[in-house]
DNA sequence: ATGCATGAGGG
DNA sequence: CCTCATGCATA
């Protein structure tokens, strides 16, 4: 593995030959090795002290800090070029690893394994080479085709253009006239859970704004949130706009489907680009069938992983010839570990106020000795966690009905509301268990 | 399963 | 800079 594996940062000396190496004596800028934070290395170099110092050398937020946090500048320590040997290895690797590992993903077993088959493949879908087309397992055959208008074109379309906007998705490859899932044996019986739900073109105004600024807007008025345990229609997935009940039922049934079915997450993602073009990670997946992705975007995944069931369970089989693309441009900065304490720091800063200005977060990532862009990444990362649909800590029993109702627009709203009508609040104005269901009941 | 990161798009 | 959708790399 580490042919294929090895990063192409480690080998190339961009990093080093830029000469920016930061010492720990760079007083208040760099970081001292075995401080707050260590960014780690592939395979571990934590220990390392030569490694880290050069790869640590940011200095941005000095940079930052003068010029009034402006930062076009941005370090390009790791932004590598890209071999193409390396691409080439890598789909090399990505093969053998797919014949590998494929199969030994047992159904509800999953859990164990550590990590499938992570192909270092990314988003660029630009030049697929292919080339090797070798996964797929079962030998089944079946031209199966979906129904075409399923879920209506127009549904699909707005799906995929929508979104926010930063889908640079090419269909790379969509043969809509072959093209299969993985093949896997269906077994009858066991699936029945799901229905092909085709339907109508209706207009699905899932953008309804659900988390952007503040606006209470509640909901429009399609037929919404009739959970409350007893309705009489209810687990239906509609194509168009999904309650975040339905919303939470998909996904449980999609899980359940996906593992029967012997499929990872990391397959799914896969299988959706071969279908559609687009690719989506083992993370996505998993953050989808979590419930953990804005209301917003749970509504577009769905109806892609519908699709993908039902392709699934209707394809007998078949190979997909389509292998991942593997190709890296841009070389990512390794992540950065941040120690529990720094954490917790941060926790209590974010607790405080949720949006530090620049100058905070240049004064706090000072005080941590973190480069500010770290610092102000985290607190991106933060915002976004609380705006999920499922809030940190709250067990999701199936009876919480009011859980997933809740999420997001509500949290968000609420939050919003407090934070304007007045910080008067030194206490903790965090969303905990309980207190979303306050919330949630107050309402 | 998650933490930190990248980037597009909007101000 | 922020939000948002996504994902590499990790624990």
């Amino acid at each position: 593995m580490a042919t294929a594996a090895s990063n192409p940062y480690l080998s190339s000396n961009s990093i080093l030959s830029s000469g920016s190496i930061v010492h720990s004596d760079s007083g208040g800028g760099g970081m001292q090795p075995g401080s707050a934070a260590v960014t780690s290395v592939s395979g571990g170099y934590r220990g390392d002290p030569t490694v880290k110092m050069v790869q640590s050398d940011f200095m941005q937020g000095a940079m930052a800090a003068s010029n009034g946090g402006h930062m076009l500048s941005h370090a390009h320590q790791w932004v590598t070029s890209l071999p193409h040997a390396a691409a080439a290895a890598a789909a090399a690797a990505v093969a053998a690893a797919e014949a590998g590992s494929h199969w030994s993903s047992s159904p509800v077993g999953m859990t164990g394994s550590p990590q499938q088959q992570d192909v270092k493949n990314n988003s660029g879908r630009d030049d697929l080479h292919t080339g090797t087309a070798l996964h797929h397992r079962p030998p089944h055959l079946g031209p199966h085709q979906t129904h075409a208008g399923a879920w209506g074109s127009t549904t699909a379309a707005h799906l995929n253009s929508i979104s926010g906007g930063q889908q640079q998705q090419s269909l790379i490859y969509s043969n809509p006239g072959g093209f299969t899932v993985n093949g896997m044996l269906s077994q009858p019986g066991s699936q029945s859970l799901v229905h092909p739900g085709l339907v109508r073109g209706d207009t699905p105004e899932l953008d309804h704004g659900s988390h952007h600024h503040h606006h209470h807007h509640q909901h429009p008025h399609h037929q919404q949130q009739h959970h409350g345990g007893v309705n009489s229609h209810d687990q239906h997935s509609d194509e168009d706009t999904p309650t975040s009940d339905d919303l939470e039922q998909f996904a449980k049934q999609f899980k359940q489907r996906r593992i029967k079915l012997g499929f990872t997450q990391a397959d799914v993602g896969l299988a959706l680009g071969t279908l559609y073009g687009n690719v989506f990670s083992q993370t996505t997946i998993c953050r989808f069938e979590a419930l953990q992705l804005s209301f917003k975007n749970m509504c577009k995944l769905k109806p892609l992983l519908n699709k993908w069931l039902e392709e699934a369970d209707s394809t007998t089989g078949s190979p997909t010839s389509i292998d991942k693309i593997a190709a890296q441009g841009r070389k990512r900065k390794k992540r950065t570990s941040i120690e529990v304490s720094v954490k917790g720091a941060l926790e209590s800063h974010f607790l405080k106020c949720p949006k530090p200005s620049a100058q905070e977060i240049t004064s706090l990532a000072d005080n941590l000795q973190l480069e500010k862009e770290v610092v102000r990444v985290w607190f991106c990362n933060r915002r976004q966690k609380e705006k999920r649909m499922t809030p940190p800590g709250v067990p999701q029993t199936p009876e919480d009905v009011y859980s997933q109702v809740g999420n997001g627009h509500f949290l968000v709203d609420y939050l919003k509301d407090a934070s304007l009508t007045g910080p008067s609040e030194p206490t903790d104005q965090r969303v905990t268990t309980s207190s979303f269901h306050q919330v949630i009941l107050a309402h």
